[in-house]
RNA sequence: GGAGAGUUGGCAGAGUGGUAAUGCAGCGGAUUGCUAAUCCGUCACGGCGAAUAACCGUGCACAGGUUCGAGUCCUGUACUCUCCGCCA
């Protein structure tokens, strides 16, 4: 959500940010819409100072004027709810547009239609070369006997996966890998629900850009979460924080939900692109001034690379063009790993600076030490991991020639200081 | 699933249907003079405005209703707490 009166005043700025974006938005039109609805406002003010002023002489009023001054207020009242109603009807008009702009785009942030344009920022680590023929993950899987996959997928439909024994271990590892990670970096570790009501949906910026995306219950009215920066951007809506509670630092994990409706077809073999995940996810909460906000952006895109790196995974960094952010987004960094069996690098880790953007949709600020001002919050989210997607690159990278895979050093800890694990078929 | 109690500003906390007390914190100003204190104002959102001025409107969980007038009365919803039932 952006400031009105912001827009009013930077109009030509912010149609060049939402035809960065590729949005069409009528901002002209925005304008003269809420032109009339301040006009409503005023004269519904108007009517109702007036209609104040005659309900309150009454008390003090003779029992002779009472019934005229009654019968003056009772008509009063009723052409302001005359007006009130036009003015509600317009004001939705307003809300529902203002509901639907996205974001303006850094000036940093390459300008681009489509993802065909993101820009690579550097590469990072050796892609490995294999003197034997190297596997994807799913036989890799299938050789160390780690899959239910198929299984599964009768009971639980497409797009699911089940894996046992070393592969499951590893990929809570990863998790805890990571949440001490964070928690050593400052980050508050939560556990968070996968279920969400609507509003949420609409402080983050899922609604009402990408309805179908999500699971929804209808017998409770009820969300299933794509992440958990859904419930942690709304976790303080509405409060008023001091600045000195600034920042909020949280690592969130949960299990994630996604239709991947748009994405039929794609991805389906193996452990890339499934309905249910689990993602520990870095969530910043972050006074209101874009310096603070991008040092933090850096600060996120760091440690997702070091979490890369600490996994031994060859990966790249992409700044993302303006064309191919979501709307809720200011700037935004994508971290691929090396995927050898596709040949490409493959997305693991998003990280975005929302600036104050969802902070207006969830209404949640703070006053400034320096003036006492009353400011909305930045926020920003990144990925910390999300598996089963990143066991992919870390199987296929890790292979060796008898289908065992290695354990880089830092995570051997958590997986009882085993150096390879090898599964039975 | 059932019963009861509750939800008032950043926090604490009053409030018989008639303009939301008071304290603390924060911010602005003034005074005194010394390891700080006192006094005054301000303290959410919006309209009108050049304005961070004045004035006005809206805010007492949310949405409706009754009324000239609702924090207060009525209905519904959400959430919190206590208890009963069920339960990993």
């Amino acid at each position: 959500m952006l400031d009105i009166k912001f827009i009013a005043e930077n109009t030509q700025l912010v149609k060049e940010g939402f035809a960065k974006k590729n949005f069409d938005i009528d901002v002209d039109g925005l304008l003269t819409l809420h032109k009339r609805v301040n006009q409503l406002k005023t004269s519904s003010q108007a009517m109702a100072e007036e209609k104040n002023r005659l309900s309150n002489s009454i008390k003090s009023a003779s029992p002779e004027e009472r019934p005229n001054i009654i019968a003056k207020s009772r008509e009063l009242g009723e052409q302001l709810k005359a007006e009130q109603e036009k003015l509600a009807a317009e004001q939705a008009k307003f809300d529902d547009i203002m509901w639907r702009l996205p974001n303006l785009p850094s000036p940093q942030s390459p300008v681009g239609v489509d993802d065909t344009e993101n820009v690579v920022v550097r590469k990072v680590g050796d892609i490995p070369h294999f003197d034997f023929e190297p596997k994807d993950h799913v036989e890799l899987m299938e050789i160390n006997g780690w899959t239910e996959c198929e299984r599964i997928a009768k009971v639980c439909g497409s797009r699911s996966y089940a894996i046992t024994n070393e592969l499951a271990r590893l990929e809570l590892a990863m998790h805890l890998y990571v949440m001490d990670k964070l928690a050593a970096n400052g980050f508050r570790v939560i556990t968070v629900p996968s279920l969400s009501k609507e509003k949420p949906l609409y402080g983050q910026g899922y609604l009402p850009f990408a309805k179908d995306e999500i699971y929804y219950m209808p017998q409770d009215d009820i969300y299933l979460s794509g992440t958990a920066e859904l419930i942690l951007n709304s976790l303080r809506a509405d409060e008023l924080l001091t600045e000195n509670d600034l920042p909020i630092l949280y690592a969130g994990f949960s299990p994630c939900f996604r239709r991947e409706a748009g994405a039929a077809g794609k991805d389906t073999r193996g452990l890339t692109r499934v309905h249910q995940f689990m993602k520990t996810e870095q969530f910043v909460i972050c006074k209101n001034d874009v310096n603070e906000s991008e040092k933090w952006h850096q600060k996120l895109l760091q440690i997702s690379e070091e979490i890369l790196q600490d996994f031994e995974l060859p990966y790249q960094v992409l700044e993302v063009c303006t064309g191919d952010m979501g709307a809720p987004k200011y700037r935004q960094y994508d971290l691929e790993a090396w995927v050898p069996s596709q040949n490409c690098y493959r997305e693991t880790h998003s990280c975005s600076n929302i600036t104050d953007w969802q902070a207006r949709r969830t209404n949640l600020r703070y006053r400034d030490n320096a003036e006492g001002k009353v400011r909305f919050v930045h926020t920003l989210n990144n990925t910390g991991i999300a598996t089963p997607r990143a066991l992919v690159p870390f199987l296929e990278n890790h292979q060796q020639a008898d289908g065992s895979i290695r354990i880089p050093q830092k995570l051997q800890p958590y997986m009882m200081g085993k150096t390879f694990i090898k599964g039975q078929k």
